[in-house]
DNA sequence: GGCTATGATTCCTG
DNA sequence: CAGGAATCATAGCC
């Protein structure tokens, strides 16, 4: 079994001799065409195209998510779109959020992209030293055009099992950063500054029934840039720590007082326009952002021109227990809907409650030290 | 790091 | 199912 320098050159010698023959050029594509043949029965088995349906889902998902496809334009809308469809509904850009959502996608299809070349790169590569092989190798044996195809198929094949893993895992990617942003619970923000003031500025505009209607809180919900499930959130938590502890809104209350009162005597009776007639005490529905229209309904001889009701609201609570449970016509001068919330709501906020904060025990008089 | 503020969730009631 | 109450979990501040 030892090869000599002698039966090497020996070897050399014969295929040279070979190569040489006259009868080598009919002998080589006679060979290449039997070759052929049962080459095709092989391939006929093995080669139907595989339209694999997993490929296609991740590449669908990969395509709505914007990873895949054309630049920004498309893969931000198709990203807003999934969001959309994931939220369950209203879902207007909470623009932090999504900013931050975009630039790791934008990661994440950076990553993709730049694998996904590589691997095209290293397919071409590798193709073309496969075939460089085969055509050095068809002067020695012979080597169907056929063939070549079919060892590039292959190779191909191949090469694509690893970019299915590539986009199986950018999707798991995805998912995982879809699921931490959609978990609102874990990255809860605050809302914009402008945004609490709009629900600020509404609660205590209506402070006697802060219970907006599903068309305020829409309109709300428009206005802050937020849902109107968190509206809904943000007016109960509200309500409840307003009445767990007035004294430390005290203050607050008295701000928003002011600001309505500014906007409404600047306003004049800008009180244009609601959607809904300013009806009344009704049914509702009577929503009215700048004007605060409602509240006058409930007040016969009190209101005057210049006072708002909302700074008599705040008042009211900045004054002392007495001075006002009878005066303002004791119960139910806020008529308006909600006979149920209205009258808890009242009960719980106004009378005795209200003087003694749960601070400590008359020691805190805000108002009196600022 | 502790503390408070705050948005969200959960459970319960009518 | 809306709202109240308790609770959770994070943000933001010191």
């Amino acid at each position: 079994m030892t090869i000599t320098d002698q039966s090497l050159d020996e070897a050399q010698a014969k295929k040279h001799a070979l190569n040489c023959h006259r009868m080598k050029p009919a002998l080589f594509s006679v060979l290449c065409e039997i070759k052929e043949k049962t080459g095709l029965s092989i391939r006929s088995s093995q080669e139907e195209e595989p339209v694999d349906p997993q490929l296609m889902r991740l590449d669908n998902m990969l395509l709505a998510e914007g990873v895949a496809g054309p630049e920004k334009g498309g893969g931000s809308a198709a990203a807003a779109a999934a969001a959309a469809a994931s939220g369950g509904g209203v879902s207007p850009d909470n623009s932090i959020e999504h900013s931050d959502y975009r630039s790791k996608l934008a990661q994440i299809r950076h990553i993709y992209h730049s694998e996904l070349e590589k691997y095209e790169q290293a397919c071409n590569e590798f193709t073309t030293h496969v075939m460089n092989l085969l055509r050095e190798q068809s002067r020695t044996r012979p080597v169907a055009p056929k063939e070549m195809e079919r060892m590039v198929s292959i190779i191909h094949r191949k090469f694509s099992a690893i970019q299915m893993q590539l986009k199986q895992s950018t999707c798991e990617a995805v998912m995982i950063l879809r699921s931490r942003f959609l978990d609102a619970r874990r990255k809860r923000r605050n809302f914009s500054k402008q945004a609490t003031e709009v629900l600020n500025e509404y609660f205590y505009s209506h402070l006697s029934n802060p219970y907006p209607s599903e068309e305020a809180k829409e309109e709300l919900a428009k206005k802050c840039g937020i849902t109107v499930s968190q509206v809904s959130n943000w007016f109960g938590n509200k309500r409840i720590r307003y009445k767990k502890n007035i004294g430390k809104f005290q203050e607050e209350a008295n701000i928003y007082a002011v600001k309505t009162a500014v906007s409404v005597t600047q306003g004049g009776h800008s009180r244009t326009s609601s959607p809904t007639p300013p009806s009344s005490a009704g049914s509702g529905g009577s929503f009215n952002l700048s004007g605060s229209g409602d509240m006058f309904l409930g007040m016969p001889g009190l209101n005057g021109d210049s006072y708002s009701a909302s700074q008599v609201e705040s008042l009211r609570h900045s004054m002392g227990p007495g001075g006002y449970g009878d005066n303002l016509g004791g119960g139910q001068m806020y008529s308006p809907r909600e006979m149920r919330a209205n009258g808890s709501w009242q009960e719980a906020v106004t009378p005795s409650s209200v003087t003694s904060p749960t601070e400590g025990p008359g020691s805190v008089h805000s108002d009196t030290s600022n």
